[in-house]
DNA sequence: ATGAAAGCGCTAACAC
DNA sequence: GTGTTAGCGCTTTCAT
């Protein structure tokens, strides 16, 4: 009994052809669903020495020759937060309707891990990339001419020369904070904040926020703005320096659900009164938000919308190719409030 | 300027080899670090010749020729669960550390998705497997005889050829349920629970709590014992019987977090006062349950350990071939008692 | 230390 | 409708 390694070497279409009687381009029609190309008996003689020999396609050898592979990846900053395996189960769906499987790739989160997904002889593995970009951005994607479809998900448009699904970053991040100036919150904490530096997912929603203060009259105070990462322990660090600091703002905003769950964990544990004494959102629409106690008010980014376009906008470009004009699509975000605002 | 397809196309080894003036076979050498085969002033003139050609390996070739690819998969019922994507997360460090790139392939908690997985062709592309197992059994997948390594994860052991991660399913669910009657706890309501049928993580599970019912003398009440799935909508609904049932339960066991958490949050709604009234134990150690409120006490796997040891076996038998004896590890769960439980 | 030849398993292109 | 030929880009093997 073996236990994983090379048996007495798998067959190949040549020992499916030779069996059946027939060409090995035969068999590669008739295992490609080429039904045109041959007859009725034929075919069954073929799918009848298949299954004898237990033949599968050598997807490497298929692929080098063909170049299509039927397989689909989305690249993700962290295989472990909540917003990404939501949106990865929500494309697995849809594209395995489309006919095409999906797998997870890991950037790490790096603007190199970013690149390396779309360096020609990785990317030539799939027949297109849904790429979520956390650090990098999208014009040294572009930069480096992919060799296959890729959709850029996440930040704002920047001129690029590839299709691209937005996160209304900037929207979302303004109307929460419009909200939750509307309640009467002064002193908004900001989890995630990034004042400056390039376009990415932070500085775009510190920007939204700051834009809604702008608008509404209200000073920006520096030490509200809190950097930090996107995970349950950031969220909970953030909590810790706001209770620590003595004089508690009135609501927090943060960048993920998961970030404003870590949060939200410290502040019960500390008494904080929410929302009564200090209003909560967060953002991504998770399920992990709607069931926590309170709900998790969040600002929704429509993922059903997002993921609906991510496919569209691959599928199109796989089947039409590179001539087809570029296109750029944003679902707007929408506040959804829940348990931890008033 | 090209949205994505081909460009004119990609330089290859030869066209590296031409411009450096050497031979196809020295770019392959020093493209695979063959230090030893390669003088340093040629090795010189390649890298160079690479980089201002922009080469890299079409990982296709290389992987028809030599078998090798560098690249190992985890297979999951679930992207979305957030014990996978912790999981997933924890792989994708140590197998780096190994100098293997983890995708994650999904195979839908179907019986038919996991054994796809191990089809020749599909599994072909990939140096080895990790394969979740939710649906199927590992017996079943060693008869499709995988001719590439495959570490199967989850459930008990049964009588297979494959190298097997065992998660302490009995054990861990009759430590919970011993913790929960030693405090007083008589009528536990087990969420997800698979009393008859084919062996798979609900049923040991459900049999390592009526084991512990047995050896305590207490009653098994199949009312108490309620299906589902592992989801927080499924731990919700449960939950939502319970209460509707009238006679509420002294203490609630999930079978993972999320479905714990999707349970507390109906209980909260409701009113509940937990542990007070109710207690609740999840299963899994995910961050989402330490970050909860209360925080949720939960049959923590050791998912560090786990993660050891499926990178331990995987590597071991990439390495090691078909002839290495067979190896079965099951890291023993143990109880994480935090603040749902007294 | 370097190179030449062969071929992995498949499919594109064309012939019949 | 079916077969023949050629070759995708790489690595193996063996020669020098």
């Amino acid at each position: 009994m073996t236990t994983g390694g090379k048996q007495a070497s798998a067959p190949t279409m040549g020992d499916v052809a030779r069996r059946a009687g027939v060409s090995q381009m035969t068999v590669s029609n008739v295992v490609n669903g080429r039904t045109a190309r041959v007859g009725a008996a034929t075919r069954a003689r073929v799918l009848a020495a298949i299954e004898e020999l237990g033949y599968r396609v050598n997807v490497s050898a298929s692929r080098l020759r063909s170049g299509r592979t039927g397989v689909v990846a989305l690249a993700v900053p962290d295989f472990s937060l909540a917003y990404y395996g939501e949106l990865a189960e929500r494309l697995a769906t849809r594209f395995e309707a489309a006919g095409l499987r999906l797998v997870l790739e890991h950037t790490a989160g790096r603007r190199d891990g970013e690149l390396a997904t779309v360096e020609r002889g990785h990317l030539d593995q799939y027949d297109g990339l849904a790429l979520v970009l956390a650090a990098g951005d999208a014009e040294e994607v572009a930069r480096r001419h992919p060799d296959r479809p890729v959709v850029i998900v996440g930040e704002r448009e920047v001129s690029t020369a590839l299709d691209h699904v937005v996160m209304d970053n900037v929207g979302g991040a303004r109307a929460a904070t419009e909200y939750l100036l509307s309640t009467g919150a002064r002193r908004i904490a900001v989890l995630g904040a990034q004042p400056d530096g390039p376009v990415s997912m932070p500085s775009l929603r510190t920007r939204g926020h700051v834009e809604a203060l702008a608008a509404a009259g209200a000073p920006v105070d520096a030490d509200l703005l809190i950097g930090g990462g996107v995970a349950f322990d950031d969220g909970a660090r953030a909590a810790g320096i706001l209770l620590a600091g003595g004089r508690l703002p009135d609501a927090l905003l943060a960048f993920t659900d998961d970030a404003a769950l870590g949060a939200l964990h410290v502040l019960a544990t500390a008494g904080v009164d929410v929302p009564g004494r200090l209003q909560v959102v967060g953002w991504d629409g998770t399920r992990a938000g709607r069931f926590a106690t309170p709900a998790l008010s969040t600002v929704d980014p429509d993922n059903d919308a997002i993921a609906d376009a991510i496919v569209r906008l691959l599928v199109r470009r796989i089947e039409g190719g590179p001539s087809l004009p570029r296109e750029v699509v944003m679902p707007p975000a929408r506040l959804e409030l829940r348990g931890t605002t008033r």
